[in-house]
DNA sequence: TCCGACACTCTCCTTTCGGTGCGTATAAAT
DNA sequence: ATTTATACGCACCGAAAGGAGAGTGTCGGA
């Protein structure tokens, strides 16, 4: 247990001042889309579109995995809403929608690309962070 | 409103059947780690930590913006058995936490820079297409 | 002697997430 | 006449996320 006189010491090693900050209104918004964005949902959804093309209602819930219809509807109609997806009714019964991605959603979904691969690539290491963890931790 | 019998011209358009799926428990542990790492909160996090390079406690929390102590422990916490953040305890009086990237931390927000980019980029689009979507809804 | 600083933890409390099940419209197939 | 298929909306419910505020331990400074 060292004083806290050694703090200084340690707090000189960085001094650069908090950065001035963007436009909050800015800041704010891109933080709300990426809260929108950064959904384990909205990805899975981005991903299936992205290599299947055009999907409808029940084929995505099926490419996408064990998702809920009602987790689906939401999600891709906030997609929509964000002109990520595009959402073709046809006016047909039993009725028949279909969903593409926008060039908006394409754009994104390549940007995601990174993330997965990021994933895929490192999901030994994680693996093994987490073991390391959990026995640092009995000690 | 026309009949069912359009349905099949419709359906031919696409008829490649469902992909065969890779194996299901990487893709369940991927779907696990997209699902964590796809956090707002992990993401500004590891945004800040990338730019500022080290932050203790209070500094990370401002740098982040509007982000409640809990949730930042609690993140923090799990980033670090994700391997994903180092931290450092400096045991002194009052007490002094250090916060940094590891390398893999470091791989996964070069992953995320992608998603800024595009959130930054393509924010103002976002807006015009909600205003479009709620200008539709009314008619 | 009391306050403030730091990095939390702990206890409520409210909001959101997400699943299940039911209903609906209508034509075609059985 | 009954069933089936499709893409949902709606209501209900438990679980989890997440915020607010108080408490903690120790020391240096006023």
């Amino acid at each position: 247990m060292r004083k806290a006189l050694a703090d200084s010491e340690i707090e000189t090693r960085r001094r650069y001042p908090v950065p001035a900050e963007t436009d909050p209104a800015i800041e704010a918004l891109v933080q709300d889309i990426i809260g929108k964005v950064a959904d384990k949902w909205t990805m899975l959804i981005l991903e299936a579109l992205q290599e299947q093309g055009t999907l409808r209602f029940t084929q995505l819930g099926k490419a996408v995995g064990r998702i809920s219809q009602k987790m689906l509807t939401q999600t891709v109609r906030q997609m929509e809403q964000d002109g990520l997806v595009h959402r073709t009714v046809h006016p047909v019964i039993p009725p028949h929608v279909d969903y593409t991605l926008t060039p908006l959603g394409e754009s994104l979904s390549a940007a995601f690309c990174g993330v997965w691969i990021w994933a895929e690539a490192h999901h030994a290491e994680i693996l093994r962070a987490r073991e390391a963890f959990a026995a640092a931790r009995k000690a």
